[in-house]
DNA sequence: GAGTAAGCGGAACCATGTCCCGTTTGACGA
DNA sequence: TCGTCAAACGGGACATGGTTCCGCTTACTC
């Protein structure tokens, strides 16, 4: 499963050796300078730390959310996966939604800028942003429709707008200490729970 | 009120009159940029609408931070007027809290690009980032006092906190019909409230 | 009206994203 | 093993946008 470009799908492997090991090598260095710079980083000094030229960064991964996608894929899969596996291990719907949120909150913070990179109407982000809802949507939609109809909150928000509204609140919650994103997240998804059977 | 260069406080007036009117004159040139291209648009649109050299624009604001500042302050003051306004009219503090919160939203989601600014942690934020604070915090912890006071609220929150939730959840609210800041604050503020007396 | 310094404009400089082009080199058939 | 050649490479060229510098203009003072 680590072997990405091999086989499968319809992502054409590179035909040279080189240019396979230069891959991951770009993937290795974006995923060092990620952490201490944020995703953000000049393409210059990636492609420095990976001892290659910058239009090699530009032929492997056209745009930077590219290779913002292919660093953190594993991860998200992971998020993406975990979602109906809490559902069947929590004890109500809205405690599995409130796991399953704090998992992908644990991930954002902990990745310098990605929050912000996901809201960002920049041209070229909109691949990221879009990556992320297709493998995460689908997630928060069951979770969110499961806790809906077991009456534990109000079902007139969408999965969409909660998605956003978590990422969202994660911007910026590394680099000040006097945020807690968990917090207020945990707030949001306190939010939603239904008042009460009138 | 509006001739902010005269008089009172510590901020050093032009002496020349061409200095005043060229101050003027980029005040409402950023004005009119800021609604159409955000307010991170181009140093340079912003002097070419003004008629003016670029330089201008940084002698009299030398950041960023500055001019927008400058070009929003009276929206804020009378944000940050309305807080006491409110405590006073509104049948409880925690509905004064909720109206307020709504007021600032509402100033924020039409401003292009001003919410994403006041968190992103660039060189040159900082001072805009604080002079919110400075000028909202004060407010914004008076009216969760008294509701925490009125017992409608957990107590456990503080102003800091709110507001940065409140405008991160701001970001992008333009630009996105799919998604509704004032919904997801309004959950926010909902999820504060206190659950019950035990 | 002349002197002077505040203020001005725009060119110059730097950083960064993006593209181009001449050169290198891995893969493969002879 | 060696020759061929297109894939892949590197780094320089270009574009954009922020910031600074410097010679010129002009509003104020006397």
């Amino acid at each position: 499963m680590d072997d990405s470009d091999r086989g499968a799908g319809q992502a054409a492997r590179p035909k040279r050796a080189d240019a396979r090991r230069n891959k991951e090598t770009l993937l290795d260095a974006a995923a060092a300078i990620f952490v201490t710079s944020g995703v953000e980083a000049p393409v210059r000094d990636i492609a420095a730390k990976a001892g290659v030229g910058t239009a090699t960064i530009y032929r492997h991964f056209p745009t930077r959310a590219d290779l913002i996608i292919a660093v953190y894929r594993h991860q998200v899969d992971a998020c993406a996966e975990a979602g109906p596996a809490l559902l069947a291990t929590s004890p109500t719907p809205h405690v599995a939604l409130g796991r399953w949120v704090d998992l992908f909150v644990d991930f954002l913070v902990t990745k310098h800028g990605l929050a912000a990179a996901l809201q960002t109407d920049n041209a070229g982000f909109e691949t990221l942003h879009a990556y992320f809802l297709d493998r995460l949507l689908p997630v928060c939609a069951q979770l969110l429709d499961a806790a809906a109809a077991s009456g534990e909150i109000r079902p007139d928000l969408n999965a969409y707008q909660l998605m956003r509204g978590v990422g969202n609140l994660c911007i910026g919650a590394d680099s000040d200490p006097r945020y807690d994103a968990r917090r207020l997240v945990g707030l949001l998804v306190a939010g939603l729970r239904q008042p009460r059977e009138p």
